[in-house]
DNA sequence: CGTTAACA
DNA sequence: TGTTAACGG
């Protein structure tokens, strides 16, 4: 879920051709998510093949994949490894809100009662390890990089930031930032237009950058105190936060007081848990260096078999984002032709 | 989510 | 030509 900075945040922002010619490190974990929760059939249901396996996430990073590429954004995927310790309450926790969620799902297609249904499917879907294995598939056939993570994602996408290997970290939630992250991209996707849930309502979502650097200037915080702020609102690490303190109050606190140790009648919250054993989590996460990382070729015909012929895609759009693609890239070899003649 | 077909 | 609905798998 991450943390809820939101409200914190000063965004600035961009899109695919500002991104032209920079690497980035996507979380993969909340990009599959994001594409097997929102591209869905008519009646809710995710998209699948013939044998009946999900297809959701294939199409969502297919043509993703493709449109990054064709603005010459090279993307590199990190994939969460074993879940921290710390972690278990909130997976704990998640596990009972989708059993809850998947018996509202079950009585809604009983009662024939499409809205709840819909509202509902979303619990019924895991990240499993065939999920993750197409994911590699689609990558490894797109000539994409993917790492696999020790631990959190979203902390070695951080690292491989601060390090310099990429520009840009991507994601929906702001933990990167916590883990040290440089620069932050939200909302990079190419339509620009999203329905708010259970509404008719649209709003144009943008790609946006948050700079930590930046984000911390203008709170007048370091990188600590927006740990203890994000501690305070709750984290993965420690869920429910502090009671009534969201993001206006956890910030009043720190800049007056700069931790949370010395904000008044703060024992008893202190007492629930260990909080130099979650700040470590943020400050010192378990990360890995990646070998230098190197694009490779896209694989075509093998790419067009796994969709077409194995997962049912139909054959005329997969080549035509392909053919594409192959424009672009002539393109690109032509001004450069350019530029030596 | 991202593309395409349909429509003014 | 640009906006919206519906489809994709």
């Amino acid at each position: 879920m991450g943390v809820k900075l939101k409200d914190l945040s000063n965004p600035r922002k961009t899109s695919f051709e500002n991104l032209s010619g920079n690497k980035i490190a996507i979380d993969g974990f909340n990009i599959i998510y994001q594409f097997l929760t929102t591209i869905r059939g008519p009646t809710g249901e995710p998209l699948r093949n013939s044998k009946g396996k999900i297809t959701s996430h294939l199409t969502g990073l297919f043509y993703r994949n493709i449109n990054l590429l064709n603005n010459n954004i090279e993307p590199i995927y990190v994939l969460d490894g074993k879940p921290p310790q710390l972690k278990s309450t909130l997976i704990k926790k998640r596990k009972e809100t989708r059993e809850k969620n998947q018996e509202k799902y079950r009585k809604a297609i009983e009662d024939g009662d499409q809205e709840q249904a819909r509202r509902y499917s979303h619990s019924m879907i895991r990240i499993n390890e065939d999920i993750i294995n197409d994911v590699k598939k689609v990558l490894e056939l797109l000539g994409i990089q993917y790492v696999q993570a020790p631990a959190e994602g979203e902390a070695t996408a951080a690292y491989m930031n601060d390090i310099g290997m990429v520009d840009y970290t991507v994601s929906q939630d702001y933990d990167s930032l916590l883990f040290g992250a440089k620069r932050l991209c939200r909302n990079l996707t190419v339509s620009g237009k999203r329905r708010i849930p259970r509404t008719n309502r649209f709003i144009d979502v943008e790609p946006e950058i948050i700079e930590l650097k930046e984000f911390l200037r203008l709170n007048e915080i370091n990188r600590e105190q927006l740990v203890d702020i994000a501690i305070l609102i709750g984290t993965d690490y420690n869920p429910n936060g502090f009671t009534r303190i969201g993001p206006k109050t956890a910030i009043k606190h720190i800049k007056k007081y700069k931790k949370i140790e010395d904000i008044p009648n703060m024992e008893k919250e202190l007492e629930l848990i260990n909080i130099d054993e979650v700040r470590n989590m943020f400050l010192n996460p378990e990360v890995s260096k990646p070998d230098f990382i190197q694009k490779k070729e896209i694989q075509k015909e093998k790419l067009i078999s796994y969709l077409c012929d194995e997962n049912d895609f139909s054959i005329d759009r997969i080549s035509n984002m392909i053919k594409k693609l192959d424009k672009v890239e002539e393109e690109k070899s032509e001004s450069l032709d350019k530029w030596f003649n």
